[in-house]
RNA sequence: CGGGGCGUGGCGCAGCUUGGCAGCGCGUCUGGUUUGGGACCAGAAGGUCGGAGGUUCAAAUCCUCUCGCCCCGACCA
């Protein structure tokens, strides 16, 4: 490709609120320009290394057996309906009606599609096992998009979906996407680290996330250093350790806490520290009023409350329901006299003379301890893990990082194919559902964090095997006819050797081309300049900057060589 | 959803507090000098100041509404 035809408007200075270093530079390369929020376009040279992760994704996908396909991103409602997740999914559903008034949603994901698709083309046994991908953009509607390429709201995904007879069955699959994604994040050159999550709001524990551990990442990742357990902050297990309480347990009393909602306002104004307070939320579980008792500092881990309870809808009360069922506002509520079931976060246990609301608008307890309450508790795991709380399995304090999620393999198990009725008949004649697993990975977010883990002071630094071309040459002034013929000939030989070349022969002054092309980032560079007459020219590395000088009869080899 | 910020030639920004001919840098075009790390000189084109309404002799500037974009926080009591 010639620079002086490719579209690739290179920008020296973007916005100042464009924070991330691969959003700042995806834009400033010329890779991505943004429509709307949350909404870019790929230019010509991003489109290209979308291209090559989604050939990487392919053949890896290929090999392990999956088939491609292309679903519609135009969903009818009703489907999404039967399968229960119109309500559940509602505030991400991005739609329209067409002129008829018919609901329509672009699919942010494909599970309704596909399951539809092979419950009307599976009977038997012998049509299973099926595994079917697709790369596709998707569309959600996302509460709040940022940071360029990482959260954005339409994106360029591969999802595939796999449909087993048995658990047996969907292990191997399971097993085996677990496998090619290892092979596909490593071919794309990303450091990843695999952890334990949640399944989300379809639940189920054997789930993997592949995250890319980086600052500009949304997910709270838990490592510890010693084993090398790695989870979602969401789902991290971890050993509990209770200080023995040191002091005698004295009256409890009233005091006035005017206007002194927030735990920080409490303490505040009662002189104390948030972890010597008991703070109570109160839920709506499936309808029904529920207290959760954590402490003033801790965090509730709202997933692991709901799955404790059973409930398939866990929502907080309003303030309303907070004044029925507590008999006080918002920000006072307590322990003590509640009559609604409440659970407790197990670190509470070893507490004494805390403070707590007083379920009465402006008032607060202090000196409270347990056998104060009257009503049950259930004592459970409750409360998010943090850093320095320590390893389930060896005991070691956790190191907290943030992650960015990549790619993510799920067993739905029957999730799906109950509502939807996707079922075969087995040896026996039997009728059973079919059993359904998962497997995502987001392809323009891999564009954003190659990009954010691979750059300099000066641009992107793209790995050979996604880069957008393999060699970008130069001529150092395209008016000197020596090398103008040298870079063409220079040209000319790499192309004809299958090499993947940007050819800058633009007449621009030989220091734009060079900021240029190290913006753009492809990855091995040739410069032929000054020394053309003797059929020399520079050839370096992008990444090192590193520089060697060669003869023209030598380049090919030589690039051969590095490529390989 | 809540809070904050920003919308001014293609891009990045100043001007707004205190109303009075719309500016700067980059880019673009023309001519010349340059030519290995975002050159220099001379000249030129290019903007209904996001939109609507209002106040005023006069609005980019003040007021109201509205749209868009960015950031922080999201029912944490």
């Amino acid at each position: 490709m010639r620079f002086s035809q490719l579209f690739a408007p290179t920008l020296r200075e973007v916005s100042a609120d464009v924070e991330l270093a691969s959003h700042r530079l995806l834009l400033r390369a010329g890779y991505i320009r943004q429509l709307a929020a949350g909404v870019y376009t790929f230019m010509p040279l991003g489109w290209r290394v979308l291209n090559n992760v989604s050939d990487i994704i392919r053949e890896e996908m290929d090999r392990a057996g999956a088939q491609e396909l292309l679903m519609p991103a135009i969903h009818p409602q009703e489907l999404w309906a039967e399968s229960g997740r119109e309500a559940t999914m509602h505030d991400v559903l991005l739609g329209f009606k067409d002129r008829k008034g018919g609901q329509f949603y672009l699919g942010p994901t494909h599970e309704e599609v596909i399951t539809d698709l092979v419950r009307r083309g599976v009977r038997s046994y012998r049509d299973l096992p099926l595994n079917l991908y697709q790369i596709q953009m998707k569309f959600r509607d996302e509460p709040r998009p940022r940071g360029g390429l990482i959260r954005a709201r339409e994106f360029l995904m591969k999802d595939a979906y796999s449909f087993d007879r048995d658990e047996a069955g969907l292990d191997a699959t399971y097993n085996a996407m677990y496998d090619t994604y290892v092979r596909i994040f490593q071919r794309c050159g990303l450091p990843i680290t695999a952890v334990d999550a949640s399944g989300g709001a379809i639940g189920g524990k054997e789930t993997k996330e592949f995250m890319l551990l980086a600052d500009a990442g949304e997910d709270s990742i838990l490592l510890c250093p010693k084993c090398g357990y790695a989870a979602n902050q969401e789902i991290a297990d971890f050993r509990l350790i209770v200080a023995t309480p040191a002091e005698e347990p004295q009256p409890m009393a009233k005091v006035d806490t005017p206007d002194a909602h927030t735990v920080q306002q409490v303490c505040d104004f009662l002189h104390t520290m948030p972890e010597r307070l008991v703070k109570t939320l109160i839920y709506m579980a499936d309808g029904k009023p529920v207290a959760a008792l954590i402490r003033g500092d801790r965090e509730l881990n709202e997933g692991r409350f709901r799955v404790l309870l059973g409930a398939a809808r866990l929502e907080m009360a309003t303030p309303e329901q907070i004044q029925q069922y507590t008999g006080g506002p918002v920000g006072f509520s307590g322990p003590v006299g509640l009559t609604i079931p409440m659970y407790g976060d197990e670190e509470l246990r070893g507490m004494v003379n805390f403070v707590a609301g007083a379920n009465a608008g402006d008032t607060h307890l202090v000196n409270v301890n347990w056998t104060d309450v009257q009503g049950n508790i259930t004592w459970a795991r409750l409360r998010f893990a943090v850093a320095g709380d320590v390893c389930e399995k060896c005991g070691e304090p956790f190191i907290e990082r943030k992650g960015v999620e990549l790619g993510h393999i799920f067993k739905l198990r029957y999730a799906i194919s109950e509502p939807l009725q996707a079922t075969f008949t087995d040896e026996e004649g039997a009728e059973k559902l079919i059993i359904m697993g998962c497997y995502g990975i987001g392809v323009s977010r891999i564009l954003a964090a190659v990009a954010e883990v691979s750059h300099d002071d000066d641009g992107l630094i793209w790995p050979t095997s996604i880069a957008p071309y393999h060699v970008h040459l130069i001529v150092a002034n395209a008016g000197d006819e020596v090398q103008r013929g040298l870079a063409e000939d220079v040209y000319s030989r790499l192309r004809d050797a299958g090499i993947e070349v940007l050819y800058d022969d633009r007449a621009e002054r030989a220091g734009i081309k060079f900021k240029d092309a190290d913006l753009i980032g492809v990855p091995l560079q040739i410069v032929v300049g000054k020394v053309a007459g003797e059929g020399r020219m520079e050839f370096r590395e992008r990444a090192t900057k590193q520089a060697e000088m060669l003869h023209v009869d030598e380049i090919v080899q030589h690039v051969r060589a590095r490529l390989a």
